[in-house]
DNA sequence: TAGATTGTTAATCGATTAACAATC
DNA sequence: TAGATTGTTAATCGATTAACAATC
């Protein structure tokens, strides 16, 4: 009687590799294919088979032995245990070139990420359209964040604005900060803070690069 | 006697957070500082002081009881286990939004990764400079791979090209591939891999969203 | 049935945290 | 000296891997 909850935690480098997941059964499920075993997922990967089935069982889906798993309700249980079969409004503060890329980003669609509006303060920018995002002034911030439900706040503004911008969000009554660049954020504890940033990244890279 | 070795293995969580001390003490040292304290650190940063000692002995600096760390010996140290002394020469394949953000990334000198040559497939972006790297035909990437010494490849083209540029950058004799899309490549097992896609780190935050 | 595959439990590995000794 | 800070060791926590039982 454990763990049957909905909502059980499941851990940060099984949501990582569950994305991955959904991007491979899909294209399956799109090939017309049924069924799948943990040994094909993790071949096609490179993940570990025995991993994959604990990762499957965390999103609380289960397999038949000899068979696999069914690929449709595989992903269906993935995408819930990732929540992308809710759609969640978000606001995009920067439209530079990192803002640009995740306005066009495809998967976001696929992810229940709807980017509602995205901000700046360049006066050439506003008004512009990228990808069905109509780009405003930044000063509009504070308003549209309490006419529309918008829980995920994007930064992706100059590094020196981000603190700035992370507060408005805060203000704003935004419950999830994605932050793209490489700096820590000041926020009240119940906001949801996920660092995605070049810096770390290569970090690591540069690191084994020595060996 | 264990972990004397420059190259001791520093886990993965460890270079990340180096690179935030790393930021941080240069800051501190523009500013005329000295020392710091490891309880410094973390308050500003939001970690741990005893995770920050544990990692700081990992770089293999030495503090000072009661007066703290030599920032200026610290930031080296720290410097030189990340390999940001070294200069790395990159390629960089797709020059879109992706691409633009990372060749505008003003840290990449910072952390030794130099890109001496970006590629792309459009005959409109081909001979167009971005800040001071300018755009080749992707036809002439073996070419030069011959002739330039390059560790680091950086794809950032779209997601269908990926593996097809990771297989010319391990043609061209590569030994770091930094892949910026969701998908995972294979490569024979010496390739280093470090992946860093927005899919990844957006499930991580979509999943903490439906608590 | 035999064999392929899932599912579970235990062992291992690795990172974080806690407690406290050492140092200046 | 007393007290602040580092440094070390042990405990805890969490994720991965291995072994194998259960199932169809």
């Amino acid at each position: 009687m454990k763990n049957l909850n909905k909502f059980n935690t499941i851990p940060e480098p099984t949501l990582r590799r569950l994305s991955y997941y959904v991007v491979y059964l899909q294209k399956l499920l799109d090939a017309g294919i049924e069924t799948v075993s943990s040994t094909q997922i993790a071949n096609n990967l490179m993940f570990d088979p025995t991993q994959v089935r604990k990762d499957l069982q965390l999103t609380e889906i289960s397999g038949h032995p000899k068979i696999g798993f069914n690929i449709k309700t595989t992903l269906e249980s993935i995408k819930s245990s990732l929540n992308w079969n809710n759609i969640e409004n978000a606001f995009l503060v920067g439209v530079g070139n990192l803002g640009n890329a995740v306005l066009n980003f495809s998967l976001l669609k696929y992810m229940g990420v709807n980017i509602v509006a995205a901000f700046d303060n360049n006066p050439e920018k506003i008004g512009n359209i990228v990808n069905n995002v109509e780009i405003l002034d930044i000063e509009r911030l504070p308003e549209l964040s309490k006419l529309m439900k918008v829980n995920i706040g994007i930064i992706a503004v100059p590094e020196h604005a981000a603190q700035e911008t992370a507060d408005k969000f805060v203000a704003g009554g935004i419950k999830a900060i994605w932050n793209l660049l490489p700096c820590r954020l000041k926020v009240p504890d119940e906001i949801i803070i996920e660092e995605a940033n070049l810096m770390q990244s290569l970090a690591v890279l540069t690191n084994q690069l020595a060996k």
